[in-house]
DNA sequence: CACGGTAGGTGTACGCCGTACACTCGTCAA
DNA sequence: TTGACGAGTGTACGGCGTACACCTACCGTG
């Protein structure tokens, strides 16, 4: 029994089974208890042990991203660009309801995981074989802000930035860095198309207030079309 | 000058004080720093001090949240139910710039405050004094999601208990109680509409999966017929 | 077989946080 | 004059993230 204890606690931590018993603690106990302590007392070890795996505790939250966003079903191949991009989003958010600390802890980070930029990057993969001009695939993609994993209206807002100093930072954009570029091509594409789109763009990629302007007309449009229809709920699905 | 010193230690803390300075704290220097220690000696004050005008650093950040959401603009009179909403969405997007730490302290709250109710409200009351369906009504409030204040896909949802014990939890819907819905009357309405809507609804006010999916829909469907005319941003407003 | 380096787990300690609880002290009604 | 009361104070506690020094079991090399 002594032995089976041991031999319990001597399966080796991993920054794996970190993540992964982190990700059990935040769906079964709710973020705001998993602490550094209490997921070190789960894994049958003290804190300070963590560290050896995990950078530190926003390290954590990114890689528990990074788990939960892999668990995002893969695209379907050979369908409309539509119909690619809606089974997508709604597998985004089965996974969000499997996990209802993510949304939060998403938001909360000042910059995209590498999983999340892998998802973002297919999803302009789909629209683009689509036919989607890099323009309009741009700026669909802003659209969909909180719809295309629910949540963050833009997740690459400098104004994202929101935990930090309110002050001017002003670093320059540096787009991304050429390895990044090459790792998410799609991203890319969309990025320089946005960055030499015109000239009212000062240092920054793309014209906030244009594209939050464009999602929200793109709604109100079609919410208008719905009511001069009459619409009814009634004539719900299945 | 001690007299002066004196003068001003001795302005009066009150709530209203302590929820500006707050406010003031967090665009200065972020939400992570605003802590009940360094907001008292922003105020001259003991930490303790605060809590005899908010009960606990939840309910300042409550507080905090009403204070910013009262800076949106009201409801322009007798314009179409479009104009007004669209003006009043883009006058939260401005409270939101100028407030960055808003967005994510809406979003980690897990009931509305009073004044977001009131925003809330009086947007169905925009919509209804259109012509709106309470039906419509309802399913375009959920389609807004993170347009109406730049957050939050669903302000009621119970999975918005994001923090909490992700077990289960299963209080009643309880509607809202007859005092709230007297104060927003326009929501008690598209309340009761969702609750006797269709037999699908087990208990609870409204099919979360089919509010997301019209969502959804509503902004592919703009999409695709964005994508069949062509449309490219050259023809940008202004 | 001896050994020294190294990776992984430990223990202690520090400075921050929110806040409970007991206190002082100035003001004002009776 | 007094005494109650409400605003601000001081002290203290437990929890947090994590720096830093330490131990120790293992493994490749001589």
């Amino acid at each position: 029994m002594a032995e089976q204890a041991e031999t319990l606690r001597r399966t080796p931590l991993s920054r794996d089974r970190i993540l992964h018993a982190a990700v059990a603690l935040a769906d079964l106990a709710g973020i705001e208890s998993l602490s550094m302590r209490n997921l070190a007392q789960d894994l049958g070890v003290v804190p300070m042990a963590l560290y050896k795996h995990v950078a530190n505790k926003d390290e954590l939250l990114d890689g528990m991203i990074d788990v939960v966003v892999g668990e995002i079903d893969p695209p379907v191949r050979d369908a409309g660009w539509k119909h690619t991009v809606r089974r997508r989003i709604l597998s985004a958010r089965e996974m969000l309801r499997r996990h209802p600390w993510a949304p939060l802890a998403i938001e909360s980070r000042n910059m995209a995981t590498p999983a999340l930029l892998a998802y973002l990057d297919s999803m302009v993969g789909a629209l683009r074989a689509g036919g989607f001009s890099t323009d309009l695939a741009h700026h669909v993609m802003h659209a969909m802000g909180s719809r295309i994993l629910g949540f963050s209206q833009e997740l690459f807002d400098a104004s994202r930035r929101a935990g930090r100093s309110g002050a001017t930072d002003p670093e320059p954009p540096a787009a991304f860095p050429p390895e990044v570029a090459a790792r998410f091509p799609h991203l890319a594409e969309i990025a320089v198309a946005a960055s030499h789109d015109d000239a009212s763009v000062v240092g920054q990629g793309c014209d906030d207030q244009f594209e939050f302007e464009f999602a929200l007309d793109l709604l109100l449009d079609g919410i208008e079309r719905l009511h001069q229809e009459g619409w009814t709920s009634s004539r719900r699905p299945r």
